[in-house]
RNA sequence: GCCGUCAUAGCUCAGUGGCAGAGCGCCUGUCUUGUAAACAGGAAGUCGUGAGUUCAACCCUCACUGGCGGCUCCA
């Protein structure tokens, strides 16, 4: 990979020339068509038009068709600077483009009324054949640096797009287009896509029965089966034990409470649009629990706290509820009920930076455990200029640099952004990339010097005298749900024998053996495994089909020999046959590979 | 929530304005198998829900529900 700014790049002309191509070939099928933005976009392009009607298939064929007859037409891109006047003139009929004009002209400003950039006194504009579009570029020179088999607009279907993202304007139409430098750069991204849906979580989910969603509980509310529970269950356990053996405490918290303590917290006004209505409850509110930390706020304020029991750390698999839009929902990696494995940490102010590390340290080895080794950290601070977040300058300034100083003291690469903070605190999340390299949000730390303020929290410090305590909050899956579902895609349902809901399978060659199956799997299940015996009257051969879909890690034929000799006959889900193997052996291998969270399934 | 799109057996999917289809799975029987689909028979559907058009609707129209792709949002 080259350090080159995308923006510089070859590539990125290409796009934003085919962006244009297309928004000609469209005016061209549909005259009197609104054009508003196109611009280049990772994988490609696109265009959001106003359009007069649906756009069909059929239209997108001839679209493409056109495009790709423009492009042998080698034409140039022409650059032109213009004034204001000029340029209204030239976009008379289009008035997404007369707001642009607007806009430049003055000086762009953000939401906050801030400007961003210097007013232009000229804007350019290209043209290609016979489509001009007010433009800053870059673009190629002429269309035929561009490949008319290297372009697709028709691999993601069009989409809604709010004018200018504002979901209270005009609702555009936005065709998406990918586009590349040759064919065969056009057919691994094709490649790609197909094997993001070979590893869907949502359809995995289903194949390998892990977790369900019915209508009938409730959109968002997902059911996780006996094999997805199995795997859950499994990861819960080992966060637990780490968690123990790091000073954690174990706390269980209601899934509702009082709608005063959520006042209290904040919480309540703040998000009230992505909570559920309160509950009457003998007439006082209650609500169902958006998050866990009032209640162990509630736990460390329920008893006289000495700075030598500080830090405190308490823990829990909290679940919680929340409201999010219905076309927000996705599977496992967005719900309205998830559980976070939380935990709150209350520290004195000098042992924040300390303990901070310690929190990134455990999370570092929790994804590094589980194979997510490559990932970064971004630093979420508040945006300066809104008013959402609660809690004084000076508090804010002290999480944000402590914050800062713990990861450059780890080293760990980092970003800061701003508007990414909680409305208490600034945080640290981590993005993790997986193997198809897509970025996802995990883990979560966040320094809060406000929740303590408003709960009046407090310590005895050495001197007698009270001080406030500050909180961590951590969590490094996030959510369970989000989490398996990115795991079950990250290992594509091939899952490291120690999550796996089935480790071995045992298969009989024929009924006579059925007894000997049942040594083996009682041998291994007696020694912790998670074994079946398939003893059902099928042929051997459909049993192997069968559980081989199902990703089981080892399966373990056997026959008259394997009994002979007391071996299993050892096939790999990769296919690869280990042959037959003393039965004590396959039990020491296969513990081993388990007790360690190996990544293998052979020696 | 908004735009688009889809909904036929447990699953994957054909299908036509005039008697509802296949493969897999499931059930029954036969077969008794050394590493990815044995053979035969059978059950299984208010064609997502509700209206409308029509002599007649699974098919056309509208609304609703749910899925999917985006947008907006995401503690």
């Amino acid at each position: 990979m080259s350090n080159q700014r995308y923006e510089d790049t070859q590539l990125y002309r290409i796009r934003h020339s085919l962006a244009h191509i297309m928004a000609q070939a469209v005016l061209e099928r549909f005259p009197e068509a609104h054009i508003a933005i196109g611009p280049p976009i990772e994988d490609g392009f696109y265009y959001d038009f106003e359009l007069p009607e649906a756009i069909t298939d059929e239209d997108l064929k001839a679209i493409e068709v056109r495009m790709k007859k423009i492009i042998s037409g080698k034409h140039a891109f022409n650059v032109r600077e213009v004034t204001p006047e000029e340029a209204r003139e030239v976009f008379a009929k289009q008035p997404y483009k007369l707001e642009l004009i607007n806009d430049l002209v003055e000086g762009r400003v953000d939401d906050n009324g801030n400007k961003i950039a210097e007013p232009a006194s000229s804007l350019t504009i290209y043209t290609q054949d016979k489509f001009t579009d007010l433009c800053r570029g870059p673009h190629v020179a002429n269309t035929s640096e561009i490949n008319a088999n290297a372009f697709s607009i028709r691999v993601r279907p069009p989409a809604g797009a709010y004018w200018r993202g504002d979901e209270k304007r005009q609702q555009l139409t936005r065709l998406y287009g990918t586009g590349w430098e040759t064919p065969e750069q056009l057919q691994e991204h094709i490649h790609r896509l197909e094997e993001a849906r070979r590893r869907d979580h949502r359809v995995l989910g289903e194949k390998l029965e892990l977790f369900i969603i019915s209508p009938l509980v409730g959109k968002g509310l997902p059911l996780w089966l006996p094999n997805g529970a199995i795997l859950r269950d499994t990861l819960e356990r080992w966060l637990r034990g780490v968690q123990v053996d790091n000073g954690y405490l174990p706390v269980v918290t209601p899934h509702i409470g009082n709608l005063n303590l959520y006042k209290t917290s904040g919480h309540y006004p703040y998000y009230k649009d992505s909570q559920y209505t309160p509950i009457d409850v003998d007439g006082e509110e209650y609500m169902l629990k958006p998050m866990n930390c009032p209640h162990h706020i509630m736990i460390y304020k329920s008893a006289m706290r000495s700075y030598k029991e500080l830090p405190i750390r308490y823990a829990e698999f909290g679940t919680v509820y929340r409201y999010e839009q219905s076309g927000e929902l996705t599977g496992l990696t967005r719900v309205r009920g998830f559980t976070v494995d939380d935990a709150h940490l209350f520290v004195t102010p000098e042992q924040l930076l300390e303990e901070f590390k310690t929190v990134v340290k455990l999370v570092q080895f929790v994804f590094e455990s589980l194979g997510l080794s490559d990932f970064r950290a971004r630093v979420g601070i508040r945006d300066p200029k809104s008013d959402k977040y609660v809690g004084d300058d000076a508090a804010w300034e002290q999480a944000s640099s402590a914050i800062i100083q713990a990861v450059q003291e780890l080293g760990l690469p980092y970003n800061v952004e701003e508007g990414e903070a909680a409305f208490y605190g600034p945080k640290l999340d981590f993005i993790v990339r997986d193997v198809l390299g897509r970025s996802w949000q995990l883990g979560t730390v966040k320094v809060d010097y406000n929740l303590p303020e408003r709960f009046e929290l407090e310590y005895v410090d050495a001197d007698n005298s009270r001080k406030r305590p500050v909180m961590i909050h951590r969590a490094p899956f996030g959510s369970m749900e989000r989490f398996t579902g990115i795991l079950i895609e990250h290992f594509a349902g091939q899952f490291p024998a120690w999550l796996a809901p089935v480790q071995a399978v045992v298969i009989p060659i024929r009924p006579e053996h059925d007894n000997y199956a049942q040594q083996v799997q009682a041998h291994l299940k007696a020694q912790g495994m998670r074994v079946n015996a398939d003893l059902r009257d099928k042929n051997m051969r459909n049993k192997i089909k069968e559980h081989r879909q199902m990703s089981i890690p080892w399966l373990l034929i056997v026959g008259d020999k394997d009994i002979e000799n007391n071996t299993v006959s050892v096939r790999l889900r990769t296919d690869e046959d280990l042959g037959a193997i003393p039965l004590a052996d396959f039990t020491t291998l296969a513990k081993s590979l388990i007790e360690s969270h190996s990544m293998e399934i052979k020696a």
